[in-house]
DNA sequence: AGCACGCCGACT
DNA sequence: GTCGGCGTGCTC
């Protein structure tokens, strides 16, 4: 029993705010809140003077602080948790591994329609009659207000083309012609369908005889009955009626009126009600549970069984075409079985092709999707359906990681090596794959990394014994693996028959394939039509203003483009230097591939499948659907063109230049080259009685790391790379931190970077700390770049030690006064 | 990150 | 003289 005396004590709520501030924020809850409140829910809070964000309480106590009054928790979202314990637990983990707060990392694992951030917005002032009062800018915002009812700040920045529009406002609220609220909204809205029954009266046989002979006078309304009946045959089955038909099945028909049924419903025959549909019915399903594995497969998965034992990760290297995905089933469904969620992590590019639909296959709909191109209201459904427990396997990208899991038996992760696992830009710059083996651990999970050409860093680990290794070097169904032949380019440049960058036997083998109808992929990983434009007079190149780089000529779009910042401007016609009109593409890009292949064979099918062309919803799904259907004779891409996809008839596969990926100025140069040249070889002949073809042009076609990727030989590159990585101390023999100091002034920039290393140096020594030096493009945003780099020996030192160290000499270099403008982004485990 | 407060240049 | 630029500091 509760004492009166405890009543008395007033709960205090401890938040994780979405701001980029290191800790958590201490609110008083309310009283009649107090019994409500629980750990991990929502709630909404006011922060600043003004500002309303969302907030999920990450501890309850009665301590009041100290040095301040806490404010009130405003409102309570969630009567139930929306994020469990393991994740608190988990978000506290990335902030502090990678160096970033855990508000952070709560802004990128909530969907955003489970954020709810305040806007704040002007409306008229009803009582406001003195507009004389007004200047023209202030009777230009009153204007606009009137047409629009309330504006945001940003809408009155965008009206009147400035950036610091407050004094304005201001003074508008000062003259009482507007008055200021706070916009608070639920972004996610259950998806609702509108359908149509039969009311109660009209259900059993009898009456529905009754009332069709009373509608032969209205023919029309008639009509919607039998059309109803004809989709629900409530006819001796009444109890078919309570689910009724969707609405939208009488309004796309155009034979029917909405009158008519309006009419049917006024008269009490039909009725008109609602339901919560899930957004996830679109994508087919059924219960094919039945995979046969072959041996193999059984024993891959029986020693992974094995393996998982005693080790807490199993990395499954398989070559292209080995059938992993069947393994992956297998494991999926042990682990289902024995009641655990089951998290299954796919690169980005790879989930919207057919794996997800095998999956759903097999899963039906206990499988969730989390996907960057599903809206947010389906990524909340995704969030609750877990909750719940409607989902217990999700199918999902990187940022699926953090979904709200409470018995997570197995995480997937499939094409292991992706660097897109790997976050870049905001905060927090987390490795899905690494954080996936924290989350198992946390659940007493398991996790099965799996590639055909694996991260030097996880097969290392897999050799050291400390993971797990299981290998599959068969091709599944006995395909043949596909034969290579290596193009010297410079021997034919110099017998002069290479045709711009097509190699006469590249052309032939186009040229064979357009006759007997097979397929062609060509590869060249570079987007656009040429990477820069150059003045044949002066040598002028065009660049981004505000980036060290190049910017590339987009044909079709007719404009120049930053790839870095994405700056867009016209084409010029004359060089802007020198007034030539001699401005020249240069370079070759797939837009410019795709555009010759046009010119030599006008007859081919053609498409181009890069970030260009597959940014809508579907494209990307699209090409490949034609593709599978035969619809396209040459398929010409980026990366995106390696990635999980199998194609039956596909005989050729055309790489343009291998040499540009191997000497890639980066120590992971050769490791990458090998993934993404075996990757797209994977794609070429699937078929047991054909073996498909891989051209690779080259200008040097003895070059080892060639013989390697030819001959599949992965542990030879392993041995190559790995010695290399051990005599520099590189990963994975180190762990790298790469800290980036920002500023527009590349003086100051440049000043910073070398105090800070200096710094760190009189510690760390001068054998761990790289740099300063400006990185590969120096400039970006206008702003200029300085890359330190850290490696820190995997035994020899307290990783976590080191770390607080280098924070602590970052804040250090920021407290010189004339450096204090300086940005600094710290990337550990960095890429 | 927002947002407010406060201190120096080009204009009514 | 003010308006308005953005550097600086705080948010329970």
């Amino acid at each position: 029993m509760t004492s009166l005396f405890e009543e008395e004590i007033t709960l205090f709520a401890d938040l994780i705010l979405p701001v980029p501030i290191p800790n958590l924020f201490t609110y008083r809850v309310p009283r009649e809140m107090a019994s409500l409140i629980k750990v991990g829910a929502r709630v909404i809070v006011q922060f600043g003077q003004k500002r309303v964000i969302t907030a999920v309480v990450a501890q309850l106590h009665s301590n009041p602080p100290v040095k301040y009054q806490a404010k009130y928790i405003l409102e309570l979202l969630d009567e139930q948790p929306i994020v469990t314990q393991q994740q608190l637990e988990l978000f506290a983990w990335v902030a502090e591994y990678y160096l970033c707060n855990i508000g952070e990392v709560m802004n990128v694992a909530l969907p955003a329609g489970l954020k709810i951030t305040s806007q704040s917005r002007i409306q008229l002032n009803p009582e406001f009659e003195y507009e004389e009062l007004l200047t023209d800018q202030e009777i230009l915002v009153v204007e606009e207000i009137k047409k629009h009812q309330t504006l945001s700040y940003e809408e009155v920045e965008r009206l009147l083309q400035k950036s610091n529009i407050t004094s304005i406002i201001k003074s508008l609220v000062g003259k009482r012609a507007v008055i200021l609220y706070e916009e608070v909204k639920e972004r996610y809205k259950p998806k609702v369908a509108k359908k149509i029954r039969l009311t109660a009266t009209y259900t059993s046989n009898e009456a529905l005889s009754r009332l069709a002979a009373d509608l032969d006078k209205t023919p029309k309304q008639q009509e919607i009955l039998l059309k109803y009946l004809s989709f629900i045959p409530v006819y001796n089955n009444p109890d078919l009626n309570y689910k009724g038909l969707d609405k939208s099945v009488f309004s796309q028909d155009d034979t029917i009126s909405d009158a008519s049924l309006n009419t049917l419903i006024k008269k009490g025959i039909f009725e008109q009600f609602e339901i919560f549909v899930s957004r996830f019915d679109e994508i087919p399903m059924g219960n094919m549970g039945i995979i046969t594995l072959t041996e193999t497969q059984k024993e891959a998965s029986r020693q992974i069984h094995e393996l998982f034992r005693e080790k807490e990760v199993v990395l499954l290297h398989g070559i292209t075409g080995s059938g992993k995905t069947e393994v992956y089933i297998e494991l999926i469904k042990q682990a289902l079985e024995s009641g655990t969620q089951v998290l299954f992590l796919l690169p980005e590019i790879a989930l919207t092709t057919q794996i997800v639909i095998r999956l759903r296959k097999v899963f039906g709909d206990v499988m969730g999707i989390y996907h960057s191109k599903f809206s947010d209201n389906e990524r909340v459904e995704v969030w609750k359906g877990i909750l719940d427990g409607k989902f217990q396997f999700v199918v999902g990208v990187r940022s699926a990681i953090f979904l709200p899991f409470d018995n997570l038996g197995l995480i997937i992760v499939d094409e292991e090596h992706e660097t897109s696992y790997k976050q870049h830009d905001p905060a927090p710059r987390y490795n899905a794959r690494d954080v996936a083996v924290i989350m198992s651990y946390m659940h007493k999970g398991k996790t099965l990394l799996g590639s055909a050409t694996p991260s030097l860093e996880s097969y290392f680990h897999a050799q050291s014994g400390r993971y797990g290794l299981v290998e599959m070097k068969q091709r599944f169904g006995n395909a043949a693996l596909p034969r290579f032949e290596l193009i010297d380019t410079k021997k034919e440049k110099r017998q002069k028959q290479m045709k711009n960058e097509f190699s006469s036997v590249l052309l032939s083998h186009l040229e064979y394939n357009l006759k007997n109808k097979e397929q062609t992929i060509l590869f060249q990983n570079r987007r656009g039509y040429s990477p820069y434009l150059q003045c044949e007079e002066c040598n002028w190149i065009s660049e981004c203003a505000n980036c060290d780089v190049s910017l590339t000529y987009h044909m079709k779009a007719r404009e120049l483009r930053c790839h870095y910042c994405g700056h867009k401007e016209e084409v010029p016609r004359t060089c802007p230097h020198c007034g030539s009109p001699k401005v020249k593409t240069m370079g070759y890009g797939t837009e410019k591939i795709e555009e010759e292949i046009n010119v030599m064979y006008p007859e081919a099918r053609v498409q181009r499948m890069d970030l260009d062309t597959t940014r809508a919803k579907n494209a990307y799904q699209q090409i490949i659907s034609e593709f599978e259907e035969g619809g396209i004779d040459i398929l010409v891409g980026t990366q995106m063109v390696s990635k999980g996809l199998d194609f039956d008839n596909v005989s050729v596969v055309g790489i343009f230049d291998a040499d540009r990926i191997i000497h890639f100025p980066e120590f992971r140069a050769s490791e990458r080259a090998f993934q993404m040249l075996t990757q797209v070889s994977g794609r070429a002949g699937r078929r047991a009685d054909k073996p498909g073809k891989v051209l690779i042009q080259t200008a040097n076609p003895s070059q080892p790391l060639l013989e390697k990727i030819i001959n599949n030989d992965y542990e030879g590159m392993y041995e190559t790379e790995i010695a290399e990585r051990e005599r520099f101390s590189y990963p994975p023999f180190t762990r790298l931190i790469k800290v980036t100091v920002k500023h527009i002034d590349e003086g100051t920039a440049a000043r910073a970077a070398k105090v800070l290393a200096e710094k760190l140096t009189s510690h760390l020594g001068a054998s761990r700390v790289l740099g300063p030096q400006p990185p590969l493009v120096e400039r970006v945003r206008n702003q200029f770049l300085f890359d330190i780099l850290i490696k820190l020996e995997r035994e020899k030192i307290n990783f976590k030690a080191a770390k607080s160290f280098i924070q602590e000499k970052v804040i250090d270099t920021l407290t010189d006064k004339t450096l204090k403008s300086i940005q600094v982004v710290i990337d550990v485990d960095c890429l």
